[in-house]
DNA sequence: ACGGTATTGTCAAGTCACCTGACGAATCAC
DNA sequence: GTGATTCGTCAGGTGACTTGACAATACCGT
């Protein structure tokens, strides 16, 4: 039995529809790096701990520099932080200078997690590149990329 | 010639991963597709209801059916059910063969809806192609399905 | 006709990824 | 030095899901 619906009187039915590809895209990619990850023995990394992946600097950042870097609110990040701690990817130093502010380091075992995603996700896009063509790999993410600055000019100007 | 930064081991920032492209593409299109079906009068549509608009045949469909079709489960299915019918785009009729079951059907105001749907998403797509190449574009979409139906093929012999 | 099993949809409760509002502590601005 | 601002945390809420339990109904073999 096909898993297609494919009854409904309008003929393009093999249309996905943008969002949804563009989510089963996100979604495979994803499973398959947390997969690998774990296979690694990096285990417990979720979704939302790559706000603090991406964007942490090689020295530690602060907390509120990495909300406003991954577009989050400060309490979302705090619990990503605190997650990661947790699992002894990060730990929260005091700032010697700001008596208020926490500088959040990578441990040791954490930025070998960073390193492996890394090359995880390289490796992702170098088999698609082998599989289905090393050009046609290349023009998707070049195409993605203006379409997400493209609609993001469009919709951004009303944002102060 | 393009901004384009090689991969020369250099950690150039412009290297976005592939499942926050992903995701950036998915919040655009979506955030484009529900401002414009808000502006057309189509209000309260939110991302999950698309599982009920995308599979739901034209004569209506069970409840278990659209959970099965769209991967997710009957009890969240119903949620949004509840949540569309409050809207007015569907409603719940007893199913005269089955007394059990009840038949999900889209209202007059919800098959506007889903017209005007598809119609944004075409018309989304098409103003990309105008912009950034008709030919780029509908590459990105054949190479995105490929790539779906590759990682799906990788991962899926090992499940179940 | 009857008892066992499978199916339909709903209720309850939990998880994950976020959000806003409120707040004490520390720092900055004047 | 007083007031305003910034830093991180606590509390509570929402949206989009999940699994488990359940009554009502339908199906099936005897």
């Amino acid at each position: 039995m096909t898993t297609r619906a494919g009854r409904q009187g309008n003929q393009n039915v093999s249309e996905i529809p943008l969002p949804a590809l563009f989510t089963q895209a996100k979604d495979v990619t994803l499973a398959e790096l947390h997969r690998r990850l774990d296979e690694e023995g990096f285990e417990g990394i979720r979704y939302s701990h790559g706000a603090v992946f991406r964007f942490i600097d090689a020295e530690g950042s602060r907390l509120t520099v990495l909300a406003g870097r991954s577009g989050l609110s400060k309490q979302a990040l705090g619990e990503v932080v605190t997650e990661l701690e947790r699992h002894g990817y990060v730990e929260r130093a005091p700032d010697p200078v700001d008596h208020r502010a926490k500088i959040i380091r990578l441990t040791e075992r954490g930025k070998k997690a960073q390193v492996a995603a890394t090359r995880i996700l390289e490796d992702i896009e170098q088999r698609w590149a082998q599989h289905l063509g090393r050009d046609r790999i290349g023009g998707m993410r070049i195409v993605l990329e203006e379409v997400v600055r493209f609609e993001k000019a469009r919709q951004g100007p009303s944002r102060c």
